[in-house]
DNA sequence: GACTGTTCAGTGATAAAGTCACACAGAGCC
DNA sequence: GGCTCTGTGTGACTTTATCACTGAACAGTC
C-alpha cells in the first residue's frame, strides 16, 4: 500500500478515499517516467526510489537537474499539470522505484479540502526552486574540478566505494562534455584519489581538496 | 487599488476582503524588496512595474535569476512563506514599481476559499521552474558571446536604442565576469553593432548572428 | 579461437571563457 | 588645477569547451 508522508496528514476521510483513487507502480531502472514534450497525467509521489530529472538544450547537451527520491514529489508535474504544457526536461529511473500517480481531480479535491496537503506541496515546490537556484550558481561560477570532486565525494559520504558510471553520464550530470570529465579522472586517478576501470570508478582517497596543487 | 489579475478571479465577498487585507506600495529603482537571509512577510504581488531577481554565490559572482513584471507573483516568497526558511537571492527593483503584500494569514485562506487563486499560484510557479530550467541550460551549454546578442537584441526589440548600464552590471545578467563582457562590446563595437560610452551602450545594428565571424 | 561492430576512454590542438593585475579615462568635488 | 571613485581596456595566463582522432574493452557471430 502507498506510504508517503504527504498521505498521512490528510484526515481519515480524504486518505480513504486517495488510497481508492491512486494505484502503485514499479519502475525497474533505466525506464523514462516522462520525456520533454509529452503531457501531464497526474502528480507522481515518490514512495520509494530513485530518479533522476534530466534536460537536453537546444545545442543537444543534457545536464541533470535535480533527483527525487523517497517520499518526494514530482513538483515538475504540478506545473504541466495546472497549465496544461507539456515537460521540459525527462525523468529517468536510477533505483528501482515505486510511485503512485494521483490524478488530476483527485489533485485538485486535495488541494480544495486539505490545508496540510497545500502546505506539502509548497514546501516541495520551494524546496524545488531552491535547488534549482543553486544549481545556477554553481554551473555558473564554480570550478569543474571542485564540483566534479563533491560530487565523488557525496557519493563516498553515501558509503559507496565503487561507482558504476560512465564519464558520458558523469558529463551529464555535471553539465559539461566527456573529455573535461576523462581528463580531470585521470588527474585524480594520478593523485591517487580514485582508481579507473572501463564504467567503473573506485573511490580510493579522495581529500577534502587542499589549495589546489 | 490594487490592480491584479489574480484578483479578479476571487468571488466578489473574497476579492473585497483581499482588498481590505493588503496596502500596495510603491517602491523606487534600486530599493532592494528584499535579500539573501530576510524571512519573508508575505507574498507580494507585482501591480505595475519590473523587479530582477538575483543571487550571490560563495564566489562573490552574482547572477540575475529572473525578472518579475506587471501582473506577476513573487513565487519565491511562497516557498519562505511555507517553510519559514529565509530568502537565498535579492530582489532589486528596476522601474518604479507598486506592490502589494498579501500577509500569512490571508494567503492561507485564499489558498483555502478560491480555486481559481490556487491555479494562479501554481501556474506563475510552473513558470518560474520552467524559467530557472532554461537558464541553467543557457549557463551550462551557451556561448557568451551568443547570449550577449540576444540580451541585447532583446532590449532592441523593445524598442530601447540606448541602454544606461555598465559592463559589471551586464556581467551579473549573464552571469560572467566584467571583462569578458568589456571585450565582447568591443568586439561588436568595432563590428559597427553598437557604440560605447561610459555607462551606455547604443544599440545601432544588432545582426542575427551570422555563422560568426 | 578469430572477426566485426559498438561503446568507452585517452589525448593533442585549438578556441572560448574566466582570472589576475594593472593602466587609464570620465565625472564629481574640493 | 588636483584628488578620488567608478567604470573601462587590455595583456598574460589558466581553465574549460570543442574538434578530431586513436585505441582499448566488450558482445555477438561464425
Amino acid at each position: 500500500m502507498a506510504r508517503h508522508s504527504i498521505l498521512d496528514t490528510l484526515n481519515d476521510s480524504l486518505r480513504k478515499d486517495t488510497l481508492a483513487g491512486i494505484s502503485t507502480m514499479r519502475f525497474p531502472p533505466g525506464q523514462v517516467l516522462f520525456s520533454a514534450g509529452e503531457h501531464c497525467r497526474g502528480l507522481p509521489l515518490v514512495l520509494v526510489g530513485s530518479i533522476k530529472v534530466q534536460m537536453t538544450g537546444l545545442s543537444g547537451h543534457s545536464i541533470v537537474l535535480y533527483r527525487m527520491g523517497s517520499d518526494d514529489i514530482c513538483t515538475l508535474s504540478i506545473g504541466c499539470l495546472m497549465t496544461g504544457r507539456s515537460y521540459r526536461a525527462e525523468a529517468i529511473v536510477e533505483e528501482e522505484t515505486e510511485a503512485a500517480i494521483i490524478p488530476r481531480g483527485l489533485f485538485d479535491r486535495l488541494m480544495d479540502q486539505s490545508a496540510e496537503f497545500r502546505l506539502g506541496i509548497m514546501e516541495s515546490y520551494g524546496r524545488r526552486l531552491d535547488d534549482l537556484m543553486l544549481l545556477v550558481e554553481e554551473v555558473a561560477f564554480h570550478r569543474m574540478d571542485e564540483r566534479l570532486e563533491e560530487w565523488l565525494q557525496a557519493r563516498a559520504a553515501q558509503g559507496q566505494r565503487t561507482l558504476t558510471i560512465t564519464h558520458q553520464e558523469l558529463a551529464t550530470e555535471l553539465g559539461t562534455a566527456r573529455e573535461v570529465i576523462s581528463r580531470l579522472l585521470k588527474e585524480l586517478e594520478r593523485r591517487g584519489q580514485v582508481g579507473l576501470a572501463r564504467g567503473k570508478i573506485e573511490l580510493t582517497g579522495l581529500k577534502k581538496r587542499s589549495a589546489t596543487a
